[in-house]
DNA sequence: AAGTAAATACCACAATTGGGTTATTGAGAC
DNA sequence: GTCTCAATAACCCAATTGTGGTATTTACTT
């Protein structure tokens, strides 16, 4: 129809130099592929990036300076409406669904996806889709069915007792420790007193900290 | 390699009599596909399926007795393993999320649909896959991302600067005010200046209490 | 009966946070 | 060329939180 001449600008954060050129000449070839920017580290693209305004931004999950999340939650965070394709090697649940959460619409692992198929995640990107295997997207909805937890592993909340839950679930509830004391009955030293107990078991310091655990439990 | 002779047991629960018979007479017409049961009620669908054992049940959402969501629930608590598709007209995010929640791997709009998707929507199935366009894909991590509060309504954010969104940010990832201060590269106690702006603004007293408006704005 | 875990409570001190106030700078708005 | 606002920064003081102890009671295990 009217597709003929539309062209997306893209950028591309890849810290493995020749994985990069490969990329990049490879998605150079198509005619309707603007390359906007490559950077090796994230902390470039963090700076630069939202000057090119790209509008798909491919990425390394794993990248040497900071994490490929936090690229992607700072640029947005920064405004920039990009989409985020994620490029890892980690074929597990816990970098997807970091990435996720974290605002990427596709996620791509390396190994098994060939260039081709990059360049035709980066059109379903523009078109509103969200490019991942379906073996991958399987285990997006799997998550979505059991609700919370999208790792079935450690919990460390499986250590703590059922008053130091309710401690917790009020001060998420935005209680201080004094108004938890009154809440539940009991002393104020006593709260914090549970809560030094499970800031040891939670290895936190801080009851922003301890809350943030708690939520995504 | 080795699934020459592999079939595939299937059940269809659909309602639309016209539409059942369509896709059996394809499914069937499939040396790999063999249809072990066939229902138009919800109630029938229940009480038989479980005898036959399907490995793929093909579900309309919307029947006339009971809603397909129940359907699932039911034949899944009966110790069923069958993966359930969904088919459906409606193309919304209520009853793609209610059938997702309820234990469908792979959800079927019926008008955009081919039946040689559908078809080959089963083989995902069994391979392990989630079956759904890369649109609705793109609905469900949307959704993962976002979780709660589907309503744009009233937020007090959008009183909020770019820095304090920005100190939000980072203190919802457990940094202290000090941290933060180094991470922006600003003072302490501009970070603190901010924080006291962001309290008045939204009307909270704590870290906490900012935080989990913040994570559930 | 002894041992253990959970819940309770208090003390003390350091560090951080909450709240009030004031002030400078630069970018846009009018 | 003011005016406003966002962003920056500092100071003070009170309150709360973070960290280290110690200690008692109750309930459950062995």
């Amino acid at each position: 129809m009217d597709d003929v001449m539309r062209t997306v600008d893209i950028a591309i954060v890849e810290d493995n130099k020749r994985y990069l050129n490969e990329l990049a000449l490879l998605l150079s070839n198509s005619p309707s592929i603007n390359i906007v920017g490559c950077y090796e580290r994230g902390k470039d693209a963090i700076e630069e990036v939202v000057k090119t305004n790209p509008d798909v931004i491919l990425i390394d999950i794993d990248l040497p300076d900071i994490s490929g999340v936090e690229v992607i939650e700072r640029v947005s965070a920064h405004g920039c409406p990009a989409e985020f394709l994620v490029l890892t090697v980690y074929d597990d649940d816990k970098h997807l669904f970091s990435a996720l959460q974290a605002g990427a619409v596709g996620y791509i692992v390396k190994g098994s996806t060939s260039l081709d198929e990059i360049e035709s995640a980066i059109f379903d990107v523009i078109d509103g889709g969200a490019p991942m295997s379906r073996v991958i997207a399987k285990r997006v909805i799997e998550t979505f069915r059991t609700k919370k937890t999208p790792q079935k592993t450690k919990t460390k909340f499986d250590e703590l007792t059922k008053r130091e839950l309710q401690i917790l679930e009020y001060i998420s509830h935005g209680y201080t420790n004094r108004q938890v004391a009154e809440k539940l009955h009991i002393s104020y030293e006593t709260v914090r007193t549970h809560l030094k107990n499970i800031y040891n078991k939670l290895h936190v310091h801080t009851l922003v900290e301890a809350i943030m655990l708690y939520k995504n439990r």
